[in-house]
DNA sequence: TTAAGTGCAAAATCTTTGCAAATGT
DNA sequence: ACATTTGCAAAGATTTTGCACTTAA
């Protein structure tokens, strides 16, 4: 049986290679975006930086994982939780940026409010990143 | 009498000069946000590359401007509207991205939702950029 | 006068591109 | 076997750093 990567890989019609495979299982197993920076460390020298970029590319046109870009304009990256696609790429959660570990949270159970834009703005994505320190930062800083 | 611009140096310690004051004349004619490499063709050999960096970053610091990252990553520029300073850098306000002009518009008006996050997450800052068609834009392809 | 700020040159990064070799189907 | 995908080398772009010269106060 295949496992649950290999089966997304094949609905886009993307070949099972070993970078593609290892890139999704980091980002899989982690609830919080990763950044590029993190995923080269992880990855080491397994991977080309060249093939990441490729593999994110390729990753964020098919609507597989999206970008999230943090404080220093690092770009981060999540497997897209819902339906997206090539065409409709819904991106309508919180993000959530701790300032101390610089994580980013995907705050799928925050509800994100309608906003009311003035005439003539036609919205179609909405980026909603809050900026502060995370549970567990807060924790140690209290103990501090 | 002095110009707005000098008395804001002024009121944070900055010598008035050519550079300094060239950014702040550019960024306060504009409603919207100026990416940096508008600002470097703008200012054109006037100012260096690197004393636009030093600039933008001390403007920063200083809580004179606030830095928005748009679509491509790329930074964006705007003076700050209300009273931020160098401890309390608030900027609450909605950001609009446009995909076609890509221009960055600072909706004031617009109100700021208070979200409700998860227990332990304490939130400083909130960047709320929403990404469709501005009305000029909106325009122009319903002609088409 | 003198501390702060600029400009140039050069280093360090980051991102993209071209092409031959390797890999999945 | 063949189109994709990778890895390397090298080009291009962006950002940072060091230091001597200039300028505002």
């Amino acid at each position: 049986m295949l496992k649950g990567f290999e089966k997304i890989l094949e609905k886009h019609d993307l070949k099972k290679t070993k970078p593609r495979i290892s890139v999704l299982e980091i980002l899989a197993e982690r609830k919080s975006a990763t950044s590029q920076p993190d995923l080269e460390q992880v990855l080491g020298k397994d991977v080309d930086r060249v093939t990441l970029y490729r593999v994110l590319k390729t990753f964020e046109e098919k609507g597989i994982i999206h970008k999230i870009i943090d404080l220093n304009g690092t770009a981060n990256y999540a497997v897209c939780s819902s339906s997206c696609t090539e065409h409709q790429h819904h991106d309508q959660h919180v993000h959530f940026n701790c300032r101390v570990c610089l994580q980013i949270y995907c705050l799928d159970s925050v509800h994100v409010p309608q906003l009311q834009l003035p005439s003539g703005f036609t919205p179609d994505t909405v980026n909603h990143i809050v900026y502060g320190t995370c549970p567990g930062c807060n924790e140690k800083h209290l103990q501090a």
